[in-house]
DNA sequence: ATACCTGCAAAGGGTTTGCATCAGG
DNA sequence: CCTGATGCAAACCCTTTGCAGGTAT
């Protein structure tokens, strides 16, 4: 295959995974690689895959599936559970924690420093790669409505 | 209903939750919320269906998936997703983070200090409820086969 | 050359929905 | 009473699977 797809730094490091695990370097398994770290947040699989159309790259849903276990185990992509919906995230480099507000949905994305290092000394005898992060409660708009409304109400 | 199913604590949150929200306290809605309080640890709705049975209180999956959801809203109940499987552990009081093993794919449930303490500070304007954290990496057990390996080979 | 990978379409399975019935307030 | 909740079964939809053809090594 060409080699422009295999430069980028994400890449190289995908192509070590599949080396070490004897796997093949395919166009497609760079290519989506690709795509999701060009996108910023979390996505789903349809929007992945129109974004592939859009770059004029087809694939099948089959390869998709594929790739983004494939990705999850070479721990490049992380899976979420938004209210019964999957999400997916680039995760190398990109240790993001979500903000989950109950009352509207809306998820905030925020780095919280020192998170690592709260987190390693607990786990001595277990070898950190990535973490995952959520946070539920009211988010700042919820909550002054609601303080609004029980002011109404006096 | 009877009243004794309402007698515990974390029955008494429901019961104010349900009442704040206009919404009927139902013999179900107790039980399964009391179930799910007495098991330890995360299950699925399978399990949770089979408890149910064999205390000799069936009820349908459509309730079971209807008050998981109200629990869930209540802040009662998280949703966990390990490996494409959704998985359900109560979430008052029961600050657990999970390490999961990529290797082998373990689960365990530790508690962390000091998380809470951690986090609180960068997330001023939002009022957390509950969090889940989980760390990706490799157990132990995993790491040391991998380590012998790696020494045969040499 | 030969596994492995991709694409297609169909199967699968967990979750949701529609509707009749029941019961909490 | 009346609206909301439950139970049942069918529908739904996201994900997985089987198989034929293609391609990396």
């Amino acid at each position: 295959m060409e080699n422009n797809l295999t430069e980028s730094p994400i890449s190289k490091i995908l192509k070590e995974y599949l080396k070490e695990n004897k796997l093949r370097c395919t166009p497609e398994r760079f290519k989506i690689l690709n795509m999701i770290y060009s996108i910023d947040g979390s996505f789903d699989i349809d929007t992945l895959l129109r974004h592939m159309e859009e770059k004029k790259f087809r694939v099948s849903r089959a390869t998709i599936y594929n790739t983004i276990t494939l990705l999850i185990n070479a721990n490049l992509v992380t899976h979420h559970l938004f209210g019964n919906r999957s999400r997916y995230e680039k995760c190398f480099n990109n240790e993001k924690s979500h903000l989950i507000c109950t009352k509207c949905g809306r998820i905030t994305e925020i780095t919280i420093p020192n998170l690592r290092e709260t987190i390693t000394p607990d786990i001595k005898k277990f070898h950190l790669t990535h973490y995952s992060l959520y946070v539920y409660g009211v988010c700042s708009k919820c909550h002054q409505a609601a303080r609004r409304r029980r002011q109404r109400k006096k």
